[in-house]
DNA sequence: AGCACGCCGACT
DNA sequence: GTCGGCGTGCTC
């Protein structure tokens, strides 16, 4: 093989195919697909990082080859499955293949670049004068304009050169370690031959001997545990007894070491479940299983039971959890059950230490990945079985480019492994759900609770009657005396925050004046913690006004509810209880989510308060009571998939109540108590409430009736966005039949994020052929406007509409 | 992205 | 005249 066709790291639309490189024939064995390798790219010496998609004889390009530079990688870093899933992935999500390549891979595999300054004549006063005495140094973005021009212009003048440097971070801790050749007889007789004064030799060799299987051992160790001295080392190397060799270190996340857990009981409905899904392992088939199991039917054991069965065919299996729900109490059930055979990629890990777990799974070393969404992409081989646990998280699409959805790379994953795939949730995504019913998907239903607990007991109240209309704080009557009633018997509980737009902002009661950002249109909410305004999508900060900077009236203050000010409201209820707060500024800090688990989980606070993420998956038994403050918050948005999130999201919080002997409380609070998507979440009514959206979704043309794909612009300024919008529907309409469903330009919920506005257009459709197509030429075509601050966003099938 | 080429206006 | 501003187009 002579031409390599290679992707390079230029995410554009122009460079968005192969290139082709010719491989020296030093590296003519050496270069093969899934590599990544240095290539000089442009007319200038401008070195970038590129992955080898095909190697093959004869060129099809008339210009005449460059070279490869060098190898980045001694083998390849991604398999044929993962350059096949490039393509696909590339044009599912409309993105560079590129970015879809580099997110496959851990982040500091990412190279980084970049430029050196070196003198070419040095006796000339200003290349003197640059350079300072110093041999070289870095090109910045933290130059000066007039010290760009002076570089530019030296450089014309062959006075100096600039050096590209394409730096691999992906490294790994080496070490130097003791091996040897000897085997445990020669090693004996070595020992006998010793000097009787070789005390520090016979030390040595007797661990050689003990430790043959373990080796090689790092010095470092030796030195320390066992008090043997590099010199003594360095002895029985010359003498030929040992070798000292390199071994690369994997960083092994510290921390938990759960003790080894066993098989649980199952129940008829899991064992069917079990059965079922181990069929399917068997077949190789690429069958989807859709596991609708109430909260607290224990989906978590039929996953782990059916990676058993995967296991103990040899195969792997790859689980799927949402981000919030990889707690420490998650991590431990799997990893006490399949011990160092699993590797957990969670966002608390550092790059290097995300980088050595990937190192483990690519090695083989692996058997079972567990992580959150980009673990989807896990070098796995021999894949069985693939689980995603709380299948309806948005959080499974990921947000920016490229926007994949890694319940459809499962998918595509499955099939080129012939595994099923297990999605479970207790309350599926509409599109899963009608999946099932029209028989793509196998469905699982698992209607009781394990050990048959009841399902908790739920009271809606109505915050419109006049019990209610009249209260100071958040807390109703009702909420108050079941809080009061578990704090007597020693139970715990958790309150629920339904977050969106209720955070406090400042507003004047003179003139009804809103502090807001000077970037984005939002208003500005209050950090207690800072004591700041603080805006949460550019993190402008001010501080606190003391008079309206509008009318000057002193009448300016708080308005909504934060988590913060529930806490103070608690704290005021109830002083002698002891509140734990998890929210956005709590969990910040790295492990501080964990942390706040734990000390909830060991009874050190009587009281969780938190956000959405305090709703999925935690288990706690002594937690008796769950309070809802404003259930309908996420009902208010203008997004087609609001009752569905709220559904969701109270079904979840409401099963955190009563999960082991003691029967739970659920109190919800709300504005709206006849929505369906509170009454059917209140008896944890899954079916009814599919019925009612999967009806209402079909009178407004939304998903699963329909695709959608989102289409965003922003630019600076306002009028240019709008202008550019109307250009891009008539585009659209161009190429889409009658069926089509197109709507707007219509400004995003914040329609100024970052002094950028916002418009978009939705395209709901059934059946467009050309519609691909004409995304991708409107992406060609607005390419040199990028350059001008147009951004265009595609989104295929978007979560959230905003 | 980064670089060269080329065209234009305002300076020694 | 020429320096340097930016707009355009190309990179195997």
């Amino acid at each position: 093989m002579t031409v390599a066709e290679i992707i390079v790291d230029v995410p554009t639309m122009q460079t968005n195919r192969p290139f082709e490189y010719s491989i020296p024939e030093a590296l003519n064995d050496v270069v093969v697909p899934g590599m990544r390798v240095e290539v000089p790219f442009g007319r200038g010496k401008r070195k970038i990082q590129g992955f080898v998609m095909k190697t093959k004889d004869q060129s099809d390009f008339k210009g005449k080859l460059k070279p490869i530079s060098r190898v980045i990688d001694l083998k390849p870093v991604l398999s044929n499955e993962m350059l096949q899933l490039s393509y696909w992935l590339a044009d599912k999500t409309y993105s560079f293949q590129i970015s879809c390549l580099q997110t496959m891979l851990p982040s500091v595999m990412r190279a980084k670049y970049k430029q050196y300054a070196i003198p070419l004549d040095k006796t000339d006063p200003e290349v003197l004068n640059l350079f300072q005495g110093q041999a070289t140094f870095e090109i910045t973005n933290s130059l000066t304009d007039s010290q760009i021009r002076l570089i530019n212009r030296l450089r014309k003048n062959e006075k100096i050169d600039l050096r590209y440097v394409v730096e691999n971070k992906a490294q790994q801790i080496k070490r130097q370690a003791v091996m040897t050749d000897l085997n445990i007889i020669q090693l004996h007789e070595a020992k006998n031959e010793l000097r009787g004064n070789a005390k520090s030799q016979v030390k040595l060799l007797d661990f050689l001997i003990q430790h043959l299987n373990d080796l090689p051992v790092e010095m470092s160790e030796l030195q320390k545990n066992f008090g043997i001295a590099r010199s003594a080392i360095k002895t029985a190397e010359k003498n030929k007894l040992l070798k000292i060799v390199e071994v690369t270190k994997l960083r092994k996340p510290e921390g938990i070491n759960p003790e080894k857990t066993t098989k649980l009981e199952l129940t008829d409905e899991q064992q069917v479940a079990v059965d079922q899904i181990g069929q399917a392992i068997s077949r190789e088939q690429p069958e989807t299983f859709l596991i609708e199991g109430v909260t607290g039917s224990g989906k978590t054991e039929v996953y782990l039971q059916t990676i058993e069965k995967a296991l103990q065919q040899d195969k792997t299996a790859l689980m799927l959890v949402p981000e919030i729900s990889l707690t420490p109490q998650m991590v431990n059930r799997v990893v006490g059950r399949f011990g160092n055979q699993v590797a957990v990629l969670h966002s608390g890990l550092s790059s290097g230490e995300r980088y050595d777990e990937w190192t483990r799974i690519e090695n083989g070393d692996v058997k079972v990945v567990v992580g959150a969404r980009s673990a989807v992409f896990a070098p796995l081989q021999r894949i069985g079985l693939i689980i995603i646990d709380e299948e309806h998280e948005a959080s499974y699409k990921q947000d920016d480019n490229p926007r994949y959805n890694a319940r459809d790379v499962a998918l595509w994953r499955s099939k080129v492994n012939h595994c099923p795939v297990v999605l479970g949730s207790a309350t599926p995504s509409l599109e899963s759900r009608a999946r099932a019913e029209k028989g793509v998907y196998h469905l699982i239903r698992m209607k009781k609770r394990i050990n048959n607990q009841n399902l908790p007991h739920v009271q809606i109240v109505d915050m419109r009657d006049a019990e209610n209309s009249s209260i100071k704080g958040d807390f109703s009557p009702v909420l108050k005396n079941n809080l009061q009633a578990t704090l007597e018997n020693h139970d715990q509980a958790i309150i629920l925050l339904n977050r969106r737009g209720y955070s406090s902002f400042m507003m004047c009661r003179e003139c009804g004046f809103v502090l807001k950002c000077p970037n984005c249109d939002v208003s500005l909410t209050y950090h207690k913690d800072l004591g700041k305004m603080k805006c949460h999508y550019c993190g402008h900060e001010e501080p606190v006004p003391n008079s309206c900077p509008n009318c000057r009236s002193k009448k300016i203050g708080f308005y909504g509810t934060g988590t913060q000010n529930i806490e103070q409201q608690l704290n005021d209820l109830f002083p002698e209880a002891r509140v734990l707060r998890m929210d956005v500024d709590t969990t910040r800090r790295k492990g501080a989510h964990a942390k706040i688990l734990q000390k909830f989980g060991s009874h050190q606070a009587d009281i969780l308060l938190g956000t959405q993420m305090i709703a999925k998956g935690l288990d706690f038994p002594d937690v008796t009571l769950v309070g809802v403050i404003n259930a309908d918050t996420t009902l208010s948005l203008a997004d087609f998939r609001a009752s569905e999130r709220t559904f969701q999201l109270l079904t979840q919080v409401s099963g955190r109540a009563g999960r082991a002997k003691k029967t739970g409380r659920v109190v919800i609070q709300t504005f709206n108590p006849d929505h369906y998507a509170i009454k059917d979440a209140a008896k944890q009514d899954y079916e009814t409430f599919f019925k009612q959206e999967m009806y209402l979704r079909h009178q407004s043309n939304y998903t699963p009736y329909y695709f959608t794909t989102l289409i965003s612009v922003a630019n600076k300024d306002e009028g240019q966005t709008l202008k550019q919008s109307y250009w891009l529907k008539k585009q659209l309409q161009t190429a889409l039949s009658k069926d089509a469903i197109l709507l707007g330009p219509s400004p995003t919920m914040i329609s100024r994020k970052q002094n950028k506005y916002y418009y978009q257009i939705i395209v709901k459709y059934k059946h467009e052929p050309k519609l691909h197509d004409k995304l991708l030429e409107i992406l060609n075509e607005t390419q040199a406007d990028a350059k001008k601050g147009f951004t265009i966003a595609i989104d295929n099938e978007p979560q959230h509409i905003d």
